[in-house]
DNA sequence: ATGGCGCACGGGGTGCGA
């Protein structure tokens, strides 16, 4: 079976893709981010008849998340509990899989804008939030996959310019601590299970012929729980649909679970 | 050089992303 995430980077612009995406790559779910329009808008039906049940979680102009299952979605929990983030950033559901019932968390992370900015400080804030929330999932689903666009390079080689990048946003240690810290709480990197090629990104800036140089950042992630980590079979970022017309900024990661 | 490009809102230019 297989788990997909993709910041879309408006769902209105980019349903077509995702549909043509789906039919070529028939992913048991797809977590999407960055939706940009609000719940009524939800293309519910033209997933339903691309074989797609969907949770969704929007709000106007910015952020929004939601999860596409060819299965039922149970136990759909928008945003961390207790939050009163009025940001719509994470969805959550139970899958039943082959392996067993498995927690999908979708996160579409705070970007933050700089280091010395109060979004920085909302980003801080809000991670800390959802490790906590995390912790307490991880209690109770020993089958859990936390994915999204974590907007944030967990180490130097998922850079283009880490020298130069060097604590700016998505590069500083604070951010990356808070990876180390999700990590700690008993998830492992998928994408990292694996040898993978060199200079391997998921996203690149649409300015400065950022994709045709590689000039990117692997920020969007996918961590399983311990659990889980012996039935992953494989990690990729596929890079096709960036090089769609119109494409998303960001590339979906997959990853394939045995069963 | 902090911009460039793309999207949403709205009907012009601004906010935001990463």
């Amino acid at each position: 079976m297989q788990i997909a995430t993709w910041n879309i980077n408006s769902l209105t612009v980019r349903l077509p893709q995702v549909l043509a995406w789906l039919a070529a790559n028939p992913v048991d779910a797809l977590c999407l981010q960055e939706l940009k329009l609000t719940d009524d808008k939800f293309p519910f039906d033209a997933l339903k008849d691309a074989g797609y049940e969907a949770a969704a979680f929007g709000q106007k102009t910015y952020n929004g998340v939601a999860i596409l299952s060819r299965g039922p979605l149970r136990d759909v929990v928008r945003n961390v509990p207790g939050s009163q983030d009025p940001q719509a950033r994470v969805i959550a559901a139970t899958l039943d899989t082959p392996l067993g019932a498995l927690r999908l968390i979708n996160g579409y992370f705070v970007n933050g804008q700089a280091p010395d900015s109060e979004k920085f400080v909302y980003k801080m804030q809000w991670l800390q939030a959802l490790q906590d929330w995390v912790r307490s999932e991880m209690a109770a689903h020993e089958r859990l996959v936390l994915v999204g666009d974590f907007n944030v390079a967990p180490e130097d080689r998922d850079s283009y310019d880490p020298v130069g990048l060097a604590d700016t946003i998505h590069h500083t240690q604070e951010e990356r601590a808070h990876f180390q810290a999700l990590l700690a709480l008993g998830l492992v990197d998928a994408y990292r299970l694996f040898e993978q090629p060199e200079k391997s990104y998921s996203w690149w800036d649409y300015r400065m012929l950022g994709f045709q140089k590689n000039r990117g950042l692997r920020i969007d992630h996918i961590l399983v729980s311990k659990a889980l980590q012996p039935a992953v079979r494989a990690c990729d970022i596929d890079r096709a649909p960036r090089k769609n017309p119109q494409p998303s900024d960001h590339a979906p990661v997959v990853v394939t679970l045995a069963a």
